[in-house]
DNA sequence: CTGAAAGCGCTTACAG
DNA sequence: CTGAAAGCGCTTACAG
């Protein structure tokens, strides 16, 4: 393995020289400069990026923690985020904390002791507990798509999900529907909170006893949630589902008690994740930029990283979009007409 | 940010003495070892991962190149190969090469310059071009998942593709499939030569013409090349898709042509995504060992890097399994009576 | 524009 | 069991 040294006792000059001529940061004689290059062709060098962290006290890694890596929303978040890194030349570290807070914390333990420029946390499921040990890191942090009890500590990028809640339940009641069930997983209050506001415009209440938690969240789970929800209060003609994946079970469950959807049930999911175009019908969701968020968050912690300086702390909040398919209808809409 | 010798300092010692109680190769006297442990605590010292990387030469850090991460089966083998890294103190840095080799290209080359102990290549589409920069790699490189072409430079740990698009093809035989069509992505060539050795030990063909290329590896690419497939022949009975996002395409075109599944159209997909449950009628498909494949791979590579040896260079051929669901039902079955 | 020096924070033999 | 030294491969002021 060349080293610089090697590099600049091959062309003649010393390794100072050869570190100027890599870094640009000093001119160098372009005779110089060009015996130099020659030496690192000829030797197939290339710098210790270790040694030249350690000097600089720069990684040009970013970590990146996100609940897991299975499933549209946070595969989608990694992507963008590799994609911003990539264009700054940093590399990716990423830790997918899967419900194990002890596990997650290890992991924080270990990117603090400088393997890392900065950190990025996804989603507030495991974390949210060790985030005072963020405190004092040496890094800049910042958080997104963060949903329930948003930190004031660290600059957060994220999705208005009461505003989310409050399209679909706008949705709904323009649709003419006034008796819903919610099915929700435990973290999602704040878009509850929204898509109650929308009923509650009209003077309509949806009642605790309307909110169906599903076991899991996944496909099985918003199964288990409809079928308790069409059950509890057949008289249900919309369900709002916080999560695509429980809407993709509610499907399910409104096929196996019979009920058609949009005809006599309309169902709204969230997230808005691919699948959701490929069931039939076409799921209704709440579409959220969640490349943007990403890029937003990545891009305004290595704005701290240059400057090193520490983040703006600012809660940003990026806006929905309610994406209209064939899985909700006019409430009462007779069976035989299609829906959207 | 303290150091080593602002502990050595507090603690009355000098840092060698740190250190040995840190790594715990040298016995150090309890009552030192107390003191130093003291200091840390007092400190809240954490070691410096970087400069302990430049001294050691390793950096406890793997790289993994996968092609994409949204999508089941690449997501879960970034986390089996996370989960293995967790269990022997390392991390993961991530690099997706998105159908970009000149991305991949640029991402291994940094890599090159020692900040990795290890790299793993999952999946051969992006990266196949550039292995031979691996060749002299001062760090063991594994292959996982990889079809079309194996290196035989490297140990590759992947599925027996062939078995599995066998194990499709017999699955089909055995219900009386003849004329069957295949719908592929380009990369998937073993797949369909297994398909075929199924249908020619019973004398039967599967001509060029009855593979069907999709123009993209989605759910509408399926889509597509299912309709250009029971269109051109609309005698098929039966189908096989090399990736199970073809297959959900494929029931949809088959829907969308009026085509029953599984009475008179039978679809066999691959992967045996979790996605494929969900379906109705829920997918018959190969299941493939992600998870396990992941491991080996990782686990052969962190052996390696242990003894600082180069890996075992061997092929692992991992088997896939038939799992039979409601897609698939013996050719010529009467409309009403339920698959599966 | 080029060279000599010090230092980043650790670990690894090597003496005492 | 503990301390003094050298070195990992860079970068960063600082002289010439």
């Amino acid at each position: 393995m060349a080293t610089m040294q090697d590099v600049a006792d091959r062309a003649g000059v010393t390794k100072q020289t050869v570190s100027n001529v890599i870094s640009g940061r000093v001119p160098v004689r372009p005779a110089t400069a060009a015996k130099v290059r020659a030496a690192i062709a000829e030797l197939g060098y290339t710098p210790n990026l270790v040694a030249r962290s350690l000097a600089t006290g720069a990684t040009r890694t970013v970590g990146l923690f996100v609940p897991s890596v299975v499933g549209a929303f946070y595969a989608t978040v990694v992507e963008e985020v590799e994609d911003v890194l990539e264009e700054h030349g940093y590399h990716l570290l990423l830790s997918t904390t899967r419900l194990d807070g002890e596990r997650a914390r290890r992991h924080l333990a270990s990117l603090t002791s400088r393997s890392v420029d900065a950190l990025l946390i996804a989603g507030d499921n495991d974390l949210i507990d060790h985030l005072p040990l963020l405190a004092e890191a040496r890094f800049p942090v910042a958080l997104c798509a963060w949903e329930s009890e948003v930190p004031d500590s660290f600059p957060v990028v994220t999705i208005d999900y009461e505003q989310a809640g409050y399209l679909a339940g706008r949705h709904l009641r323009e649709l003419g529907h006034e008796r819903v069930a919610v099915l929700a997983s435990p973290a999602h209050g704040t878009r509850i909170r929204g898509f109650r506001r929308a009923f509650a415009a009209d003077g309509l209440a949806v009642p605790d006893s309307a909110v169906h938690y599903a076991p899991e969240p996944s496909q099985p789970g918003g199964h288990v949630a409809a079928t308790a929800a069409l059950t509890a209060d057949p008289a249900v003609t919309g369900l709002f589902a916080t999560h695509d994946v429980l809407a993709l079970g509610a499907l399910e469950a409104a096929r196996s008690l019979g009920r058609s959807v949009p005809h006599d049930l309309s169902i709204v999911g969230h997230d808005d994740v691919p699948e959701s175009r490929l069931t039939w019908p076409a799921l209704t969701s709440v579409a959220i930029p969640s490349r943007e968020m990403a890029r937003q968050a990545i891009e305004l912690l290595l704005r701290a990283v240059a400057k090193s300086a520490a983040p703006t702390n600012s809660l940003q909040l990026l806006r929905p979009e309610l994406v209209a398919r064939g899985s909700t209808g006019p409430v009462g809409d007779p069976p035989g007409r299609p829906g959207a």
